[in-house]
DNA sequence: ACCTAAACCTGGGCGC
DNA sequence: TGCGCCCAGGTTTAGG
């Protein structure tokens, strides 16, 4: 699901309503959510932590204990943070005086993972921040032999995109694909520089991209759905030039690009 | 290093 | 209505 926009949004709706709650109760209704750690001792660890801040971090969500400790959250592809029960919930977070918010995940692809102190997730540059420059993202691509979507879509090299900005991103700057990331000129790389920070920054705007699970803390759907150019468009004219767009596989992930405008 | 396929899950949408 | 297939904002692992 969810990537940096969505994940972001998520933080932002969900800080004013936990922070400074003390969880009073933990309720693990499907175990295989939480990963690295013992059901049972996850809630005794949770329990009575009071919630100092919720920071991201790509597409994780790390709720900063007072004690120091953390809570980190993946939300795989549905997973969601909630107020109100759906059926997909799986735990239940309960705060003094009968209210609850809720981990819900249908595909249960999302992880929950208890941290004694800031935890290392092995990741890599944040895009949207300022030790992300250009010369950053030039240095990752002339090392990399593999396809441009898949670099951008490692983790470990630019943390937070995922399917749909990587390929509305490639889409704006007019690179294919599947060119291999040390094909790229500077001037390409300079497009794409700019357009993922671009996208991103939209997508923040617009609150995310809603298709079925993503919802803020507020229950409510983004709208950058709307403003798709390649993503999900298979066979729909091209913004740019009305060539229809093209779906293959790459990278093990459906892929939509213009033939025409991606060289 | 890089690639593919599969695994982890539960649907929704489509053709027949 | 129903079956069978393909598809899905992600990550990890195994094998070539």
């Amino acid at each position: 699901m969810p990537e940096l926009p969505e994940v972001e949004t998520i933080r932002k709706g969900l800080l004013p309503l936990v922070k400074r709650k003390t969880i009073r109760k933990v309720v693990v209704i499907d175990k295989r959510v939480i990963k690295d750690i013992a059901p049972k001792e996850f809630i005794a660890e949770i329990t009575g932590e009071k919630i100092a801040d919720i920071e991201r971090r790509a597409k994780y969500l790390l709720f900063k204990f007072k004690s120091g400790k953390y809570m980190v959250v993946h939300l795989g592809m549905t997973g969601r943070l909630i107020f109100t029960k759906d059926k997909y919930v799986k735990v239940e977070f309960k705060f003094s005086g009968n209210k609850s918010f809720y981990y819900s995940d249908m595909r249960l692809f999302g992880k929950i993972r208890f941290y004694d102190s800031y935890p290392n997730l092995d990741l890599g540059y944040e895009p949207l921040s300022k030790e992300f420059t250009f010369n950053v993202l030039k240095d990752i691509l002339n090392k990399c032999k593999g396809i441009i979507k898949s670099v951008l879509l490692d983790q470990k090299l630019v943390a937070g995109l995922g399917n749909i900005y990587v390929l509305e991103s490639l889409f704006y700057a007019g690179i294919n694909p599947q060119r291999r990331a040390n094909s790229l000129k500077d001037n390409e790389i300079k497009k794409l520089y700019f357009e993922i920070k671009n996208v991103l920054k939209k997508a923040l705007n617009s609150r995310g991209t809603s298709f079925s699970s993503y919802v803020d803390a507020k229950g409510k759907k983004g709208s950058f759905q709307q403003k798709l150019s390649v993503y999900g468009k298979k066979d729909l004219p091209c913004p740019k030039c009305k060539t229809p767009i093209k779906r293959i596989n790459a990278g093990n992930r459906g892929t939509y690009f213009c033939p025409n405008c991606q060289k």
